[in-house]
RNA sequence: CGGGGCGUGGUGUAACGGUAGCACGAGCGCUUUGGGAGCGUUUAGCCCGAGUUCGAUUCUCGGCGCCCCGACCA
């Protein structure tokens, strides 16, 4: 549909809005009338937000097909063994929101689809001259998320534009990533926004390596770094920097245990008690395998967090660990502040790589009285895993130590992972080879989500009045407000000057509605179609229009023609 | 799952151990008509359950739901 009178529009707006909303996207499409809370993180699409979100889709849909990938649709019940197969009903990040039909057959409800595509492309003889191909699917995904939060941007029910290459080898693959790479970033552009890609981590997805696309802005929750020339964008779980030595010219001293007060129990108090920055301590950080319940302890410098993500992925254990409980260090001996490093039993040491970067570290052996100073690491103590497993922080140097590096904050607009033989290794999915052998798929994934979209471009297109969307994906390119006099003598020329705009195919949301033109104004505001147009009595003695670009301040009259002229460019 | 806040007409809110008030909205009438207008009138509400009490919307407990922070995740 191209033009709608506003007096039959299902879905109003209103002047109120909650003060629970606090993200800016979810207050304004409330109040606008595109979107209507169900639940937490399901969410009515009304007509203007169906027709926003539908857009955005196109533009999607034409982006993949310009790259050549092929549209089509999974079931949303996924059979549970499918998920099994490949152990994502432990792993899944999310979880997983299962359910059982009258016969006792148990179903995922789809959150991602790699399984079911996998089981679909495995079930055909698949030689190497049909590959590589790309499918995809727009689905509701489902996703039992802990918490939903900010409107669309965290929903726990919402489209997707979910992605699946197969590729015969992995240099075929790399050209599909970049081609999706260039898909994706054409996308968001024409969507109105700048993304940067941003190197991640694969999490649940698995696979070795992922871009995260993300649309920098206050709202959103992917923390990423970038480097002063932005040659590397990398998200927090997995940013590289350089570890600074603290105090290389210092002499090497000899290990001692001290008396220490009692008071001192926190890294805080350490560094109180011995006037020294947090640099010069050792802190040590205990998880727990949730699975395997192996007790992992990292070391690392006291003035560096532990990166969860990248611990895990060092330890091959990703989505397992979580924080040790006192139960757990009692387990291995000891409690909160007085965690060794090293000398426990049963429990896994790992250092990050800032070990050696300080000589003469205080702790590392902390008892009720006393503590241990100048410890340097290889030779008092030494962990069999020693990596790169710290959290980078604003202000950090890249890995060679050139550049800065920024900490920006975004929201996760979509996203592109190499899934190499992941998924088909452990679903045995293989097609037959030139030499007629049978080999397993090299593959990729690549997601958008559209609900969140709509709300990003909402967060980055808005003012205090309402919503500016992009001409490209607004609900309506023109808001036609009809002022028709104290008699209502304008009403008839209002009515055609919509039928003449109907007729050259613009399309036009038209306030008919029998109330005072402040309301209209304020309302066209705040629905934020890119193009407003006001007849009235004065402009029609004029013989003339009023028209206004929502993104400007001032409206202009102007002759009928020039205005069409524009509209139809 | 941990911490915090909250649950009153459609929306936003107030008060109170005993009668639930206001504003917006919606309906009707009149007026008004270029930035959420006015007057009158009508409409509509205490999340659920248990307990304490003569009496609970109010106090207590439990549940459910919502928002925010964290954890988690994309």
């Amino acid at each position: 549909m191209k033009f709608m009178r506003q007096s039959r529009l299902f879905g109003k707006t209103s002047k109120t809005v909650s003060k629970e909303l606090k993200a800016i996207s979810h207050k304004y499409l409330h109040q606008g009338g595109f979107i209507r809370e169900s639940t937490a993180g399901r969410y009515y699409f009304l007509p203007l937000g169906i027709r926003v979100r539908d857009k955005v889709a196109k533009i999607i849909e034409e982006e993949m097909d310009r790259a050549g990938a092929q549209k089509m649709i999974t079931p949303a019940l996924h059979p549970l063994e499918l998920w099994k197969e490949t152990n994502r009903t432990d792993t899944a990040g999310f979880e997983l929101m299962t359910l059982e039909d009258r016969r006792g057959s148990s179903f995922a409800l789809g959150g991602t689809a790699e399984e079911m595509i996998v089981d679909l492309v495995r079930g055909y003889n698949i030689s190497y001259k049909d590959l590589p191909f790309n499918i995809y699917q727009f689905s509701s995904k489902f996703r039992d998320e802990l918490r939903a939060r900010g409107g669309l941007l965290r929903a726990r029910e919402f489209v997707m534009k979910d992605g699946y290459s197969f590729h015969a080898n992995e240099e075929c693959f790399k050209k599909e990533y970049q081609s999706m790479w260039d898909t994706y970033t054409r996308i968001f552009e024409r969507l109105g926004m700048k993304s940067y890609a941003v190197e991640a981590d694969n999490g649940y997805i698995g696979g070795e390596y992922c871009h995260e696309f993300v649309v920098e802005c206050e709202a959103g929750e992917s923390v990423f770094f970038v480097s002063e020339d932005e040659e590397y964008i990398a998200h927090e779980d997995v940013a590289k920097f350089k570890r600074e030595d603290v105090n290389s010219e210092e002499e090497i001293k000899n290990l001692e245990i001290i008396e220490q007060p009692e008071w001192v129990k926190t890294m805080e108090d350490v560094q109180k008690h011995y006037k020294l920055p947090a640099s010069r301590f050792l802190k040590n950080v205990v998880y727990k395998n949730r699975i395997s319940e192996e007790i992992i302890i990292a070391t690392i410098r006291g003035d560096l967090e532990v990166n969860k993500t990248k611990l895990e992925q060092v330890l091959d254990m990703v989505g397992m660990l979580e924080d040790a409980t006192e139960k757990d260090l009692a387990f291995i001996g000891t409690k909160t502040g007085y965690v060794h490093s090293w000398g426990h039993k049963n429990c896994t040491y790992i250092a990050d790589l800032s070990l050696r970067t300080v000589k003469n570290f205080i702790g590392g052996q902390k008892e009720e009285k006393t503590d241990s100073i100048n410890v340097n690491y290889g030779r008092d103590f030494e962990h069999e895993i020693i990596a790169d497993i710290a959290m980078a922080k604003n202000g950090f140097l890249t890995e060679d130590g050139k550049q800065k590096l920024e900490e920006k904050r975004g929201v996760e607009v979509g996203n592109i992972f190499q899934l190499g033989k992941h998924y088909s290794s452990r679903m045995n999915a293989t097609f037959v080879d030139a030499e007629g052998k049978e080999n397993q798929y090299y593959m990729g994934c690549y997601g958008i989500g559209l609900g969140r979209n709509v709300a990003t471009v909402v967060e980055k297109h808005h003012d205090e009045k309402g919503i500016i969307w992009p001409s490209q994906i607004a609900p309506f390119k023109v808001h036609l407000i009809g002022i028709p006099g104290r008699d209502g003598s304008a009403r008839k020329e209002i009515d055609e000057f919509y039928k003449e705009l109907q007729e050259k195919g613009i399309e036009v949301l038209y306030d008919d509605r029998d109330i005072n033109p402040g309301e209209k104004f304020a309302d066209a505001d705040l629905i934020g179609c890119p193009y407003r147009i006001v007849i009235s009595p004065k402009t029609i003695e004029q013989g003339k229009v009023e028209f206004k670009k929502r993104a400007e301040k001032d409206a202009q009259i102007i002759e009928k023609e020039s205005l069409f002229e524009m509209l139809l460019k």
